[in-house]
DNA sequence: CAGATTTTGATTTACGTATCTCAGAATCTG
DNA sequence: CAGATTCTGAGATACGTAAATCAAAATCTG
């Protein structure tokens, strides 16, 4: 059996207060028997039993998630993800006594952003994750969290200056080499120019993706040509009459990265002329779009990164902050997956 | 605050006792007592405490893994992540009373991984994890644990015919297929001998990694001419002496699928003869090795599995398992992995 | 309707830890 | 050495659930 706070107790010849003492770091022990204790513990292998721990205080990590409003098909999964974390009747809620909220901010709204996490801070949460907006106003609310002394955890798009104590998200940079590595390949000895589709270079995530990309196309043997980078502001309308105009005005058109969201577009445009489609096209996150797309040979490879594998790592993370106890890096490591035809999960 | 028992027992007018007999199927209770309790937990939304009851039943989930020995580095690093899993230190250890266990068993011996398997369910254990060898006797010894009532799961390795309750592990199928549209793509336009270089057909996983594979370099405008399969045994030895005839003899080879292990050998053998690497060299698993090699540029994909997502996926099948509760199959899908220099994890 | 049987209530103890109180012991201060 | 101060001990209570006992009430059987 696993020793307890009485077998501590008994080994060092204590009171079971004094070993609470020691244990939760309160005043009033002497050094010499706190050290008795301590001794005591690592002698029998003690470790706190977590869930009793919980039990006594009554404590529930209330975390509270700040997302953007709209109809971006990732934020939507994020979202539904997010709530089934909290859910009580799941393992996480049921048994980590979480109190999960969602609090919904318009898009892109560095303004009201930064309400929302200034009002999230009221609360005081154990914790709150965010997806963040390159703003100066969201920076300093997200300063003034941190000192306060509540953990911020940033989502998908990151913001390193704010002081914000984890990120969950991809590596942007990264993401872009890897598109750029699949493009050189997929275009292995052939050349024309390639295309960029983004949704505004005013995003952070979009900028890294672009220069990780840049970056590993200029490189190598053949340098394949980058044409000017065509903004479609996510909108899936503006990214269909972008791509289309694309297609029809660059006959030798070797290859498409769209590197934001506003896909269903680009995918209406490669299927209303197929015979067209250029050797390679690669985009990011997972939808039903993008997976029929896939499935149907219309795009070569998607990028993405696991929605549910956030919403539960943000957790993980805020939730080890407010205990001040580790957790397993590798673990929180977001992927950047690569999907083909082939290896897409199902449903 | 979420309700109690106490709140049910109120709400439904009846006592404690009576609540906890119908929370716990246990007999004696007439069937409108019953639904008067259940109607009182839905209407309040009562939700079990998992960790009080825990504490309470001082419950603990004794699981066993048995894990071949050998020097596969896969192997290793997954029986690093079991026995990381179980220590009570960490989050999943200390939360959830696991008791995990590691039992070696020689590599690929039938006879003695049944011998284990029985072993193992003496001791009446939560669950057993275990990388099945495709084998009658394996088959048996795993039934007789299912009729018996414990759960087991296969690792890495499958054994659907076993009645095994969960398989934790890539498709193996279509991680072939992956590697044929990778292969198919790297090659794009130009044609050529591919070769395949597998541990052993004897092992299921193979088999079906080269059917997957097959498959798909035989379908499509341009075919691509597989060579004989060569069987390396796992043995990087063996490997490198195969993969330097297949360089030296094969002068226009197009691409190299090496889908079982002892990888160091096709490295050791690209390295030595670097102008005569094929366009395309796709192999299966990180390890120092084989992330050296795609840095280096020897190599040009690497398929994986996340052995220390199968280790902590596994515990969290098998406890819901013991507990008759569900788990979100999402979270439990085991990804195929695709690795390029770009989007390697660090470390 | 008496007696047997089933169902229900009331109460207690336990799990491992946290937190509090109050008294007593040990140590320090002047 | 008295008095102040700092440490320590013993005990109680709580968290939410499980599991048991025993008595009382309700229902069924013949």
């Amino acid at each position: 059996m696993r020793p307890t706070v009485h077998d501590i107790a008994a080994e060092a010849g204590v009171s079971l207060a004094t070993v609470d003492r020691v244990l939760n770091a309160r005043v009033g022990v002497r050094a010499e028997t706190r050290e008795r204790v301590q001794a005591a513990v690592t002698r029998l292998g003690y470790v706190r039993d977590v869930a009793a721990a919980n039990l006594a205080k009554s404590r529930s990590y209330a975390i509270r998630f700040i997302l953007p409003d709209g109809d971006n098909p990732f934020m939507h999964a994020l979202k539904a993800h997010v709530l089934q974390v909290g859910d009580p009747a799941t393992r996480l809620g049921g048994l980590e006594r979480l109190a999960v909220s969602l609090d919904p901010v318009p898009s892109l709204d560095a303004v009201a952003l930064a309400a929302a996490l200034d009002r999230a801070g009221e609360q005081r949460p154990a914790g709150i994750a965010v997806v963040a907006v390159d703003a100066p106003e969201v920076e300093a609310a997200i300063g003034r969290l941190t000192a306060r002394g509540i953990p911020v955890a940033t989502l998908v798009s990151d913001l390193p200056a704010s002081g914000r104590r984890h990120f969950a998200g991809i590596d942007n940079i990264a993401a872009g080499r890897t598109a750029g590595g699949l493009m050189r390949r997929f275009l292995s000895g052939r050349s024309g120019p390639v295309a960029v589709i983004a949704g505004s270079l005013t995003l952070r995530d979009h900028r890294e993706r672009l220069s990780g990309f840049a970056d590993v196309l200029a490189q190598g043997a053949q340098a394949l040509n980058l044409l000017p980078v065509l903004e479609g502001g996510d909108d899936p309308v503006r990214v269909e009459a972008l791509a289309g105009r694309l297609i029809a005005e660059v006959p030798d058109l070797a290859g498409i990265y769209s590197l934001g969201a506003g896909d269903q577009g680009l995918i209406r445009a490669l299927s209303a002329a197929p015979e067209r489609r250029p050797q390679a096209v690669l985009l990011h996150e997972l939808s039903p779009h993008t997976r029929q797309a896939l499935e149907a040979g219309l795009v070569d490879a998607v990028l993405a990164q696991d929605p549910g594998h956030i919403a539960r790592s943000a957790v993980r993370v805020l939730r080890a902050f407010a205990d001040g106890t580790s957790f397993d890096p590798a673990q929180e490591r977001i992927r950047i997956d690569i999907f083909l035809k082939d290896n897409l999960p199902p449903g």
